[in-house]
DNA sequence: AGCGGTCAAGTTGAT
DNA sequence: ATCAACTTGACCGCT
């Protein structure tokens, strides 16, 4: 069984081949409703997000992918300022959360790991308070959604440096004071291919209590004077559980033009030499999403890696 | 039914 | 100054 192995890979989001989707709505659309319809509107959409995250899970628990990462539209507008809402006020609330819970259960009983990934509009150091208010919204939705379906990774980047990156950290780690118990525990961060390395990131993660989550290809982008081997030793030793990393391969090789962006698949040379026999969680960001994991898969089997 | 323009949010760096 | 990039195409109004 893959989920004895001690690498597991995870896929993110969504499916390339499969008939798994995930529904979405526009704040111009909803706005233009009556509340009553706009309320059905975006019941009918987390319903039916609910059943494609069981069917997200199945595919995994199906396929030896052992982690799934949850996309932060799941409840579609969840925080937005005039469209947003609470679960429990829209038509079949109960029954939504039930639904969630279910797939909570599933992956409990297969073994599987989920998280969430924020995007890039969460940022807990920014200099404008209603940023930062914003952010803390997101997060806290993300960790509600979370508990019920047990995930236990919120994961999130360093933010902005506004060109002083120490005092841009301080009012990150004091940003965390105003986060619940369910959004603070379940929060990483992760090295981005910009601002902050795993270096700029590591005392923040050891004061705080923050896993790491190194993406080894940012770091490969973004260095410092860590080594791939260094970086891997120093965020492990920041999780109180599984660590979870992140591995993706260039768009078009290491010397084009863009090497921060994503190749449809992994070559398996950008597979850390050093990863191999820990036991990691690695989030596989290739746009061929569910065929890139299992290829990727079926070469770590086939070199002895998993 | 099919087409094409549009889509909540922040920050950085390339052009 | 504008815009692409970031985990990813999907939605919706028009014909």
């Amino acid at each position: 069984m893959t989920n004895d192995s001690s690498i597991r890979l995870g896929l993110c989001c969504i499916f390339r081949d499969q008939p798994i989707r995930f529904r979405n709505t526009t704040v111009k659309s909803i706005s233009s409703m009556e509340r009553d319809a706009a309320l059905s509107k975006l019941a009918g959409l987390c319903l039916a997000n609910a059943e494609a995250l069981l069917a997200s899970l199945e595919f995994c628990a199906d396929n030896g992918i052992s982690c799934f990462r949850i996309n932060s539209q799941i409840l579609p507008l969840k925080t937005h300022a005039d469209c947003g809402y609470d679960v429990l006020d829209l038509p079949d609330g109960v029954e939504i959360v039930r639904r969630f819970k279910a797939c909570g259960e599933y992956a409990r009983d297969h073994a599987l790991r989920t998280c969430f990934h924020p995007d890039q509009f969460v940022v807990l150091n920014s200099p404008r308070p209603e940023v930062v208010d914003r952010s803390i919204a997101e997060l806290e939705y993300q960790a509600e959604v979370a508990e019920w379906v047990g995930a236990d990774v919120v994961n999130i980047h360093g933010g902005g440096a506004y060109g002083d990156k120490p005092d841009a950290l301080a009012r990150f780690a004091q940003t965390l004071k105003r986060l619940s118990d369910r959004a603070r525990n379940r929060l990483t961060v992760e090295n981005d291919d910009t601002t902050y390395t795993p270096s700029d990131l590591l005392p923040l993660c050891q004061s705080e209590g923050i896993p790491l989550v190194y993406d080894v290809h940012h770091h490969r982008c973004n260095q410092d004077d860590l080594s791939v081997e260094e970086a891997t030793a120093a965020a492990i030793s920041t999780w109180n559980r599984r660590p979870m990393f992140h591995l993706s391969s260039p768009i078009e090789g290491w010397k084009g033009p863009k090497p921060q962006r994503h190749h449809d698949f992994i070559d398996v040379q950008d597979f850390p030499d050093c990863w191999r026999g820990l036991s990691l969680t690695i989030e596989v960001e290739a746009k061929a999403k569910e065929v890139a994991v299992l290829r990727l898969k079926k070469q770590l089997t086939e070199r002895g890696f998993v």
